[in-house]
DNA sequence: TAATTTTTGTTATAATATAACACTATGTAA
DNA sequence: TTACATAGTGTTATATTATAACAAAAATTA
């Protein structure tokens, strides 16, 4: 039942900011856009975010201390995630790709560890930027 | 010749900790390591890790804001990173698999972005945390 | 030499994140 | 219902991570 919680008050403002962001929102950003909804301080938005990040409803995009709304269920379940980052426009979007999901799910190093998490970030240029 | 490039002074003494380290380590840790060396201020510190990193001596292990020394030259070419972290010990590998690399080396999704780097960190426990 | 670039040292400050504590709401079990 | 446990809240203060700005020194180049 973990990813059809019930949120709370908090939650749902900090989910509903970032749901709406096309791109991922910086903590203090966040913040600054919550306080006109009653949040006043950084650790009622860092709680939320924690939150939402382990429950899957959110990840955290680790290169760039920011935040972004998950659109696909399953990444609730696997806290397996990939992220094409571009370093000019910073354009960040979720990578959905089977196959490399399921590599990456199975791989094995040699030195017996057991693997539960991954996160995977490309970093490039985009479409758009490529062109200018 | 970026990767066989003379190093200054501040550098070479925050590589040369982070070489003798075989964990990672964070740059207020290095800072207080390096005073007797004559290095007194963040930017000293700062300033050396970004150029270590951008030569490939040295990687940044995102989720973690530390740095660790890079042992395989090819890494210094490819700014292709794939580490291992205990969630238990905080111990860190860096992975080199041969096949691994190729596969995400080659890897294109379908909106046309050009990757350049990417950085990938497995999240698990390793051998010895599994027993205990 | 002079011009240019890179690195340095320094102070100050910005940006990101957590500790600690008292309190409130919610859920669970007599 | 009461008692207890768990999770979330609001608040203040503080810790941690990282950069801005500027003047001076060193290294590079022409
Ligand atoms: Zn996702
Ligand atoms: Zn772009
Ligand atoms: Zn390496
Ligand atoms: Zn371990």
């Amino acid at each position: 039942m973990q990813n059809q919680q019930v949120l709370t008050k908090n939650q749902k403002i900090v989910l509903d900011i970032i749901e709406k962001s096309s791109q991922p929102l910086k903590a203090y950003s966040i913040l600054f856009d919550v306080k006109k909804r009653g949040i006043n301080a950084p650790l009622q938005v860092y709680r939320a975010l924690d939150k939402l990040v382990e429950i899957g409803k959110i990840h955290k995009i680790e290169s760039r201390n920011s935040f972004i709304a998950c659109k696909n269920s399953k990444c609730q379940i696997t806290k397996a995630t990939v992220f094409s980052i571009c370093e000019n426009c910073e354009d960040v979007k979720e990578i959905h790709d089977h196959k490399l999901s399921e590599h990456l799910k199975h791989y094995k190093d040699n030195k017996g560890m057991k693997y539960s998490k991954y996160n995977l970030e490309f970093f490039g240029l985009c479409k758009r930027c490529i062109k200018n």
